[in-house]
DNA sequence: TGAATATTGTACCGATTGGTATATAATGTC
DNA sequence: GACATTATATACCAATCGGTACAATATTCA
């Protein structure tokens, strides 16, 4: 152990905290009063412990990767069940995140893309959700090849336009969520989303 | 004509600017500042034409669904055509504003969707914008509740399924859009999402 | 028991926030 | 032309913004 007064806060509750902030105000609209509130520390310790706003968010927003977005994938992977339904148990696994009350509602990412662009992001920010994004997309993507070698989708279908749409989905849902939407109406929706993936192109 | 020195900016041009800011930056987002600059105008002006921010803010956001909303339900109603080429008309015509170089990117009633909940925005501005997608869902029913009369869907089929679907394709393609996705990936999704409106349920 | 190191709370920094008081300039009515 | 009315620009308001200096408090190492 080094030498030096010890920190008195959970710094991994503290960046929960803080990032369920961001994700229900997004990155102009949380101040560091609101952060430093709910992490139940004051501004010296968020500075000295994350670095600034800008690096806090950064860390907020992937330790929601990590703990919400990357365990969903499990549900695609359960080969003992066919690819519309591990799609439907991956979109509701998403659902029961975007409406559980113990958290902000919505989708961290989702709500944070909506931010691009609007140089109200720091660049690190923009960067950090961009790659997210990205990574996603590449994650789909290599799923949906998988799928196709086989079999599970036509032969001829493109797991890059596969892949898109699925992320359209996940965008859309969470967006609906925010607007209110009950779950079961959410639920018909995926259900209906998950047709086009089955339907073949001749 | 009423007495007194009269007006020396377009009202409704200013009003189309700050509608840009907002629609770019968000409510929390858009400083005083950055909508007077992109007005043209000083506060004081601000303040006597439109109120204050938030009345500001009601009033572009209605402008934009207005301007920018509204008009795209025309390719709804081309009755020439099948209802799957409406819907792909209709989502192209959204398409070319999400990606209209000219404006902002993306699609205002989505980003300010993301703001909800997070007490940032204010009371009014809230309203208003659940408002509009209840305006938009019930118009989308109402729509396929018609199409369902003319045999245009399956008769076993429901029509407020269907527009939550389609609203949750406009969300979805709104924040693809800020995410940077190109025009021909966006229009390969519209083609898998309609797929979904003809699917029969049995 | 020092000495060194790290965290804490308070108090502060300049800049910016949304909003307004005020004085001046421009208009229509009489 | 006098007057009422409206819009403009400047300058200001308290409050909050993100960020930090500093002194006090703990802690480990020697």
């Amino acid at each position: 152990m080094s030498a030096g007064r010890q920190r008195a806060f959970d710094k991994e509750y503290a960046l929960m905290e803080a990032m369920k902030v961001f994700w229900l105000k997004g990155y102009s609209g949380a101040s560091l009063r609101d952060l430093t509130e709910a992490m139940g520390i004051n501004k010296p310790s968020v500075y000295s412990a994350f670095g600034s706003k800008e690096e806090l968010f950064v860390s907020a927003i992937n330790q929601y990767v990590d703990r919400y977005g990357l365990p969903n994938f499990d549900a695609l992977q359960d080969m003992a069940l066919p690819l519309s339904e591990r799609l439907e148990a991956y979109l509701n696994a998403l659902l029961d995140m975007l409406l559980d009350p113990a958290l902000p509602g919505g989708c961290f990412v989702t709500n944070s893309t909506c931010e691009l662009g609007s140089n109200c992001l720091p660049d690190n920010a923009m960067q950090t959700i961009l790659a997210i994004n990205k990574t996603s997309i590449d994650t789909y993507i290599r799923f949906f090849q998988a799928e196709k070698l086989q079999g599970n989708i036509a032969s001829d279908s493109d797991p890059e336009k596969l892949a898109d749409y699925l992320l359209t989905q996940m965008f859309g849902l969470a967006v609906m969520a925010k607007n209110g939407v009950k779950r079961d109406a959410l639920e018909q929706v995926i259900t209906l989303s998950i047709t086009a993936f089955c339907v073949r192109s001749h």
